[in-house]
DNA sequence: TCTTGACTTAAAGTGAACTTTATAATCTAT
DNA sequence: ATAGATTATAAAGTTCACTTTAAGTCAAGA
């Protein structure tokens, strides 16, 4: 059983955070030792480390708070909650699909910034 | 020239956000009428979307404005520009390596629902 | 002429996701 | 046993990127 403190070391993460999103209910059944202090096991780094994924690619808090609770609901919710899984990966590729898009537009402008200085390369203009 | 209700019409962006990317300092050389009312050309349009896709790849609006400011101080700063595209090129390459990563844990969370689902398949569990 | 609608500005408000602060309790090492 | 570090809570504060509001200007149509 790990304290708060070697979880932000383990993850990254730091401990008003971790305390914010179990708050939020992000996290379930994280344990307290006889005086209120965390405990985490290695079934919350499990919810810490999938939290953080959804996190990174976008989900809002409120949208896996959702997800937490239907998990709390139990085996009942396993479709619902296969069906936000799959609809947040079609998210993220969509998410991908426009970074690409974009990103196009930047190498567009590089490629702009290539021909500028060949031309000077050219006429031997100094900038 | 067109007004910025044409201009909210042609890329989706709403007039105030206009307004404040241009008090920001994001959008050079946008023209008044004689009543002070902004009209924009084509190229005030190409700064929009280029504005537009800045932002969609997660530029902070500080830097746009950096950027901008760089333009506006003329061909003394074209490498810098050149740099900033580069840097922010390279920024994208990596949200889209992390997109894709964390959407493999995501990937990983559907195959354990498939087999879930298999299972009940197999023993004619009812859910 | 009046009023409607599109524009202007400055300033205040919003929402999301933390982060910081204040205060108190508890654990650890000397 | 006590100083100093770690933890707890609730509440307030911060940052970012807009968005909304309030109050006013101006041109065009009934």
């Amino acid at each position: 059983m790990l304290t708060i403190r070697k979880v932000t070391e383990l993850t990254g993460i730091a401990a008003p955070t971790l305390r914010y999103y179990e708050k939020e209910g992000l996290l379930p059944h994280v344990k307290r030792n006889e005086n209120g202090k965390r405990l985490y096991d290695e079934d919350d780094l499990s919810w810490i480390h999938f939290v953080t994924a959804l996190r990174a690619t976008g989900m809002p808090i409120a949208q896996i708070q959702k997800y937490v609770y239907l998990y709390k609901e139990g085996d009942s919710t396993i479709s619902e909650r296969k069906m936000m899984m799959l609809h947040h990966k079609k998210e993220i590729e969509k998410s991908i699909r426009e970074l690409y898009f974009n990103l196009d537009k930047i190498n567009y402008k590089l490629a702009l910034y290539d021909v500028i200085e060949s031309q000077i390369e050219r006429t031997n203009i100094k900038i």
